[in-house]
DNA sequence: GGAAGCATATGATCCAAATCATAAGTGATC
DNA sequence: GATCACTTATGATTTGGATCATATGCTTCC
């Protein structure tokens, strides 16, 4: 596991707060004001497209990190929302500063969150590189993608839920995943 | 800009090597030993798939970096091949370790780095979310990923190249982009 | 308990992009 | 200057996923 870089952050360089389903706790475009981590509960950063279609970048989960980017720009580039109440302590972005300087522990720790992003986000960018619906999915599952709904696995991996649902029970069909219950699909 | 934080670096630490289009600087799976920095010619970091498919992953220019999130990996992600001739000089990854612990600056100007990389790969997940050929291209062009082939900024934006061509006669027909030359085209 | 809202699921239809095919233009190399 | 490799370009056909429609199960909430 990843070494918590933010053990090295003094108690007052924290805010909790607490969140309810749908809560915004910053928009794209504001004056960046720090990063986040989730203490409980679950939190997504998602763009809004011209058409008022969403889509999800991130979703950060107990002990997730988001907005980590946010400290070196001086605007959000998206949207972060509650979809599961619970908690989240803020790190102001001068404490980050800050403490990267005089604590290098901390620094390699916090470079080393965002090394772990960008592998991610290559990952996911091979993913949906992927043409076949089935294949696609089948990668996405394997990836460990598939934890909540199937219309987020869906988005995630740009397909419709139609799609999705169409291909998952194809899959079942050919022998390479199970139907256990509504909605809950695994590997065999 | 960017700042450069491997002025901080000593020229010790670094070593330049020549390439020729073809070369391989590093496979997928094979131990890391460092980064590395663009003096001339191109690069890209790229994985095949099972079919025998390339997918870009990254492409550094002159002055760009690449594999910089391997410093904190065993074995690299990807492939390192040069597309264009030219040379680049590897930091070895001791002395990136080394150079965070004792120096705050480049510490700081490695991790923005790092962290311009996370919000272009979220750029990037956001385009390839367009659905339409004809918008994805518009986005792309705007985003200034068509500086080489068609056939490169199809693969990039994950779509045939047939597709691409037909997307951009199609955005010319419209009114929407100009074609100046063969394999030519800008916004009008 | 009934209504509302959401996830699940599948059927029918349509269309855009993939696929397959072909050809011309361009640059490099022998 | 002939050949090879590659990009550009477009036509014909096919297909997989999008779209539209419908129905059911499960919470939640008044």
């Amino acid at each position: 596991m990843l070494p918590d870089p933010f053990s090295h952050l003094s108690a007052t360089a924290c805010r909790t707060i607490d969140m309810q389903k749908g809560d915004v706790l910053f928009r794209q475009s504001q004056t960046t004001s720090g990063l986040y981590r989730v203490v409980s509960g679950c939190v997504t950063l998602q763009r809004t497209g011209l058409g008022g279609d969403t889509l999800t970048l991130h979703r950060a989960m107990s002990g997730g990190f988001f907005a980590e980017a946010s400290v070196f720009s001086a605007t959000y580039h998206c949207d972060a929302v509650c979809t599961e109440a619970g908690s989240v302590t803020k790190i102001a972005k001068a404490n980050v500063v800050a403490t990267m300087h005089s604590n290098p522990a901390f620094s390699e720790g916090f470079t080393k969150l965002l090394a772990v992003q960008v592998q991610q986000y290559r990952a996911h960018i091979e993913l949906l590189a992927i043409p076949s619906a089935k294949e696609r999915i089948l990668a996405a599952v394997q990836a460990g993608y598939f934890d909540t709904t199937v219309i987020e696995l869906a988005t995630r991996i740009n397909l419709t839920h139609e799609a999705c649902y169409r291909a998952l029970r194809g899959l079942c069909d050919e022998g390479l995943m199970v139907r256990v219950d509504r909605g809950k699909y695994v590997l065999s």
